[in-house]
DNA sequence: TAGATTGTTAATCGATTAACAATC
DNA sequence: TAGATTGTTAATCGATTAACAATC
């Protein structure tokens, strides 16, 4: 448990994926228990964070044992609010929502996709994966009545923002953001924008980065 | 210029991209000087954070005036290596490989798309605006002999480090890695895990803060 | 010139690492 | 029990913010 309503640092949250991830893949290996130390060597991480990292929300080691992997997944699993499910709508139904569609992981980790939008007529009408692609006039409605709570957005950046003002006025309470361009939203909304391209500058940085000292 | 070989922190590089976007987007706007002030607010940074990421670079703005967006701009690009262009290859040419062929910033910035490769002998042969799908089989020999310096995988993530691998013995510069798995390089390459679902991730994290707290 | 805003140094804040007593 | 490893406090390091002289 959270100590006392103290604020976790965004540094640690943006790690705590990345947690559940490895201890996924060492579950899958079969690894049942793992020390702070080993973990540290798989992840780039010291010893040291790991511990500090994970006290932020109790106290989930047994000295001079580690952690249980499957235990310490469940447990940030549950803190990341993966033990819930949520009703998502993809607008925006191109390669890149279909490639989120058709994402394994999705259904899995209890994400719901109810339905996709699109404006294009030739998409209206098809399915995929089951899913039916719906009308983006409609999209407003159906988040209403359906209740939706997170909106993922794969149209072009020009209508991210109406799409998204759209998916805020019918009670979404997260949006996920594909299109290159930071959308607002109020502050009783989450919202991530992912920026794709700015992995590739990054990596086009790190390429250079020496032709760029003096 | 950076100053004297410093080395700069990831924290500055990986803010930089969206330097050049938000940028980009006041030139399209016709916007031509901006102060650290006013683009501190449009980014949600302080005014004193961004003439501290800029100064690790160089003096580009000018006393009593602010910076010359346009200049400004083409400084930042240069720095990230996009005033350079890239042959690039997409492994893995599903909805998310034809989500990133068809991503016009893509080809815009220099990143040129020579081919595609699967494994699907149903997409091998097709083309994706003017990209033929090749033989993954064929991989390593077409990378090798067309001077391929990015790489980007597309593939499930069973097979993301054999890919890797693959592009890596024949040179490839830089991986651009969307499997959901961390691909491991050696020092002269640069590699860039996207790993998408943290961001998906973290937005449940945060719909769910309140609940944590004791 | 006067006002504005930079570049840069100093101060503060926060995050990471180190150390070690507690304890399984 | 002895060895291992945690949880947690203290020390260090790095990043952000504040302040202000320089200057356009």
């Amino acid at each position: 448990m959270q100590r006392n309503s103290i604020k976790v640092s965004m540094a640690v949250v943006r790690r705590l994926p990345k947690y559940y991830r490895y201890l996924g893949d060492l579950i899958h290996n079969d690894v049942m228990r793992i020390s702070s130390k080993e973990l540290g060597k798989l992840m780039g991480l010291t010893a040291s964070q790991i511990r500090q990292d994970l006290n932020c929300f109790g106290g989930f080691g047994q000295q001079g044992y580690g952690y249980n992997v499957i235990e310490l997944q469940k447990e940030i699993g549950s803190i990341l609010g993966l033990s819930k499910s949520y009703n998502c709508v993809i607008v925006g139904a191109g390669n890149l929502g279909q490639a989120i569609a058709n994402y394994e992981g999705f259904k899995r980790e209890g994400f719901i996709l109810k339905a996709m939008f699109d404006v294009n007529p030739r998409l209206i009408g098809n399915t995929i994966r089951d899913i039916k692609i719906l009308d983006i006039l409609d999209l407003g409605e159906y988040v209403k009545s359906n209740d939706i709570q997170i909106g993922i957005i794969c149209v072009p950046k020009e209508h991210s923002q109406s799409v998204a003002d759209t998916l805020i006025e019918n009670n979404v309470k997260a949006i996920w953001n594909f299109a290159p361009t930071d959308v607002s939203v109020p502050d009783n909304v989450v919202i991530e924008n992912v920026a794709i391209s700015e992995s590739l500058y990054t990596l086009t940085y790190l390429m250079n980065e020496d032709s760029l000292n003096i």
